[in-house]
DNA sequence: GCGCAACTGCGAACGAGTCGCAAGAGCCAA
DNA sequence: TTGGCTCTTGCGACTCGTTCGCAGTTGCGC
């Protein structure tokens, strides 16, 4: 827990309150969120941190794995406690839910790109669009009852 | 090679020299552009184009499946006249190559998120980043002259 | 507790993309 | 060929996420 801590203290940066409570946020959040959604829960806390604050420390903890970021589909960058695995994700369009899958699923096009097109692979990002189980449901329910009034 | 000016027809959208050109650069490009360099493009031809000009017929065609969008590392989207069959890229981040790989290779995902997480996969994105073929060469040139100083 | 480099807050700026509006121009009908 | 309706365009101002420079503040080694 204080491994954050001790990190940025054996390369020479010093231990901030912003940064503490950047961390903090990070870690308690479980998972995938935007420099601002870091900014506002920082600022429950501390209302005077600025946003360039945030955008630096979670560059800082990104530049020492401490953190991930991840640009999905391309609109904002979200971060995360680094993970143990590489892994992908997958958001559903209409709850904006977030998951996880392995890396080993890319095995194939691992492969094809280096056997085939002698591509050195450095980072794969994958970002899977769709309907989460839940919100299937809600749909297929929605269908059913449309075919329904339909009949009807 | 009309196809996009006969579609634009079809469905009663008005056939400007704007959408004309922003067509054809797209078409003669090849592949992979930004909104900029289609816009810098055309400028060539019509220096007067605006930038929103740009961005609004690039989403029109891509409403009308005739290019598609994708949202390369997130940084800016690039355009592309439709390919036939869904692909993927992966980018040198040496030189900016980018190359396709086919969707194929993708079934172990499909299954996994489909099996396993109950997930309607709409649309998958993938982005490789490494060296390509070419960078690789001229790294490892690099690296043997470095040892080769190294041990003189 | 002192001093200095690292850090912060602020505000201005960035680049990609969007929007509203008034002027301009395709295209259809006469 | 000419109207004229309505779709398009150009323009400029705006958003949103992110970065930068700078002056003031503060952590921490001595």
């Amino acid at each position: 827990m204080h491994h954050a801590r001790a990190t940025l203290r054996e390369q020479g940066y010093r231990l901030t309150p912003q940064r503490n409570l950047i961390w903090e946020v990070l870690r308690d959040a479980g998972r995938h969120v935007t420099a601002e959604e870091v900014a506002a829960e920082v600022r429950r806390t501390l209302p005077d941190v600025n946003v360039s604050t945030v955008y630096r420390t979670l560059e800082l903890l990104v530049s020492l794995d401490l953190v991930v970021e991840t640009r999905l589909e391309g609109v904002a960058s979200y971060y995360e406690v680094s993970p143990e695995p590489t892994h992908h994700h997958f958001v559903c369009t209409q709850c904006g839910m977030v998951g996880h899958f392995g890396d080993g699923l890319l095995a194939p096009v691992h492969d094809e790109l280096t056997r085939r097109h002698g591509f050195a692979v450095g980072q794969i990002q994958v970002t899977a669009l769709g309907l989460c189980r839940a919100c299937r449901v809600v749909e297929d329910a929605v269908g059913a009852a449309a075919d329904t009034g339909r009949q009807a």
